[in-house]
DNA sequence: GGCGATTTGTACGTATGTATT
DNA sequence: CAATACATACGTACAAATCGC
């Protein structure tokens, strides 16, 4: 099971809670903590795990499949892209 | 058959829409209108009847069984939990 | 045992209203 | 005023369990 440990995000930063949210895990992925296919968590539990709203979530979310990072499906959920390993 | 008629919940009230759901079975229920061991309708025949999304109707269950006065289980439905009666 | 219908459960996608900064 | 964030609600798709045939 994918953990992704609740990462204090800070919402007084100037760099805005989705956007902590996305290089968070952007990160994880570089490092390989989370594997290409990997499933991760549904937005609405990491909402909860990270004491953020659904909707900054899914913002987050929205980054990462532009990067490229992430893709997910309606009913499924969201999966680490295949070819985002760190080379 | 249980039939739990139209409600006309308020959208536009302060208290959400599944909190009034939620509240409008509860109450049935303190009543003696369902009674323990009874088959509530389907979840989301219960959001045609109502006009709400099955989302909604969904959330008021969680509310229910978290108050244990439901009990739900797949491919079977949901029940008037034993001991919830106005004693 | 398989198949279809029923029903709860899970999850993403989208829209809107409100509050705060 | 605009961007961010939160909460609610609706829509849709996918999944698993149960039951009757």
């Amino acid at each position: 099971m994918v953990c992704l440990m609740a990462p204090r995000f800070d919402p007084a930063s100037v760099t805005p809670l989705f956007e902590q949210a996305a290089d968070y895990v952007a990160g994880q992925i570089e490092v390989g903590e989370l594997a290409p296919g990997q499933k991760l968590p549904a937005e609405r539990d990491l909402a909860d795990e990270w004491g953020i709203a659904y909707q900054t979530v899914r913002r987050a979310m929205r980054e990462l499949r532009e990067r490229g990072l992430v893709v997910s499906r309606v009913g499924k959920g969201t999966f680490v892209a295949s070819g985002s390993q760190p080379t």
